[in-house]
DNA sequence: CGATTATTTGATTTCGGTCAAAGTAAGTGG
DNA sequence: CCACTTACTTTGACCGAAATCAAATAATCG
């Protein structure tokens, strides 16, 4: 075998995974890689299925492939809110704690890396990068985070429900202008949870939407196919 | 000088600081400390001062000594939210951005420690230890907006007052209990800025606390200073 | 003590919630 | 392929919690 093989040579599995050059295994040499790769298992899993539930034992971490992650809290009665979504190649988990403080759950149909948390751990004391990258992710999910306290605390729901398909848009398609032809993709999530990411109940977000295409500002197909026609009347009605 | 000076004593700047046992400084040895605290500085800044502007350039860091520091974005027309309060000893500043996105400002009189930047940025590299308790922070700050979100996307005026009554209580005694006997305090927030934290308006805010005074739950005394009589009813009542 | 600012209280309005029903899409099995 | 179910979304009528507008009251400070 060539020298070259264990020096550059990465495993097949992380061949064309994101998280290899924009996620956190960017961190990892190609030996780190091998052997974290050695512990890992790519896994499948279908919308609605549930991947850590609240006050749960984590014993895993994960690497979101392909497909949308939310992460939501709930209220002893009942009443729930989206606190976060995971794109890829963003990274799930909680390091440092065994208890989940909340529930991770594929919001649509799901590919996932999965690594033992232990083997995480172990590998972020040998390699101080793998820390770093998890601190560019963590506060990456802070100012998100914050970012939508803003929407959440001071905005009306015409502007949370601009807001949000802004931002999804942006996760598609990460250079879009204001000035631009129209862009399309499907929302990865029902109205249910849109009304959960936004603090509103499904019937006004429905009427929001009802109420930007009547306007003209986009398009929907099929419920969860959405064409936002007029990005620029969408961003001015966003509120920031 | 004696050998054992150099790597048990340290800076007389840090020697009550808590951050040196509870905040990121606890990560850096005796010589790390001394090393920093040559280029950091005990600044004060007195209530409504601001620290840095949001779109500003950041220089500096700083960790909290005492006083509460309030985080806040602001929408185009004026609408503001605090996004998070920071405690003694609470770092304060958004590493690898030279931008910052936030205003920070003194919600009360502060103390600080302040270093520059890239003192900072020069331990991190050569102390991953820093990195880490940069992380927990991280960490923690996420954690907390995340329970702020399902607070004001999913609360209703009077348990988000309660919840923040309850929010500024556990920081004065963290070892607060729901049957334990009454705790008081000062407010470290106007009515105005408790309701820019909670999303209300500055009535609102003030009707619920006039309604937990009339319930008996708690007292107010000229304005600011509050006591819990009844911890157990505030808890009920907060929602989750 | 007067002036200024912060807070409370009251009257009224409004935005978004609730309750109810109708419309739509997608799947299932005959 | 089509009736039938089921789940999701939209629409309508009405209601209520919190916002807005407007004073009055209390606290703070020179």
């Amino acid at each position: 075998m060539r020298e070259d093989i264990h020096t550059t040579g990465f495993p097949a599995l992380c061949a064309s995974c994101e998280a290899r050059h924009r996620g956190i295994c960017g961190s990892l040499t190609a030996e780190q890689l091998t052997q974290l790769a050695k512990a890992s298992s790519k896994r499948r899993a279908e919308q609605g299925a549930e991947l850590i539930g609240e006050a749960e034992n984590v014993e895993s971490y994960a690497n979101v492939l392909s497909g949308v992650v939310k992460l939501t809290k709930m209220l002893s009665d009942g009443r729930q809110q989206i606190v976060g979504l995971q794109f890829a190649p963003d990274f799930v988990g909680r390091p440092f704690r065994t208890e989940s403080t909340l529930t991770a759950e594929a919001a649509t149909d799901v590919e996932l890396c999965s690594f033992p948390r232990a083997a995480v751990e172990r590998m972020m004391v040998a390699q101080p990068d793998l820390e770093h990258r998890l601190l560019q992710q963590t506060l990456k999910e802070l100012d998100q985070a914050r970012d939508w306290m803003v929407t959440l605390g001071r905005k009306t729901a015409a502007e949370k429900v601009a807001s949000f398909l802004l931002m999804i848009a942006r996760n598609i398609d990460p250079t879009m202008q204001p000035g631009q032809r129209a862009v399309a993709f499907d929302l990865p999530l029902s109205r249910a949870e849109i009304a959960d990411f936004l603090g509103l109940t499904i019937e006004t977000v429905s009427r929001q939407f009802t109420r930007l295409r009547t306007e003209g500002a986009i398009s929907i197909e099929h419920n969860r196919h959405v064409i936002l026609d007029d990005i620029r009347k969408l961003a001015a009605s966003s509120g920031d």
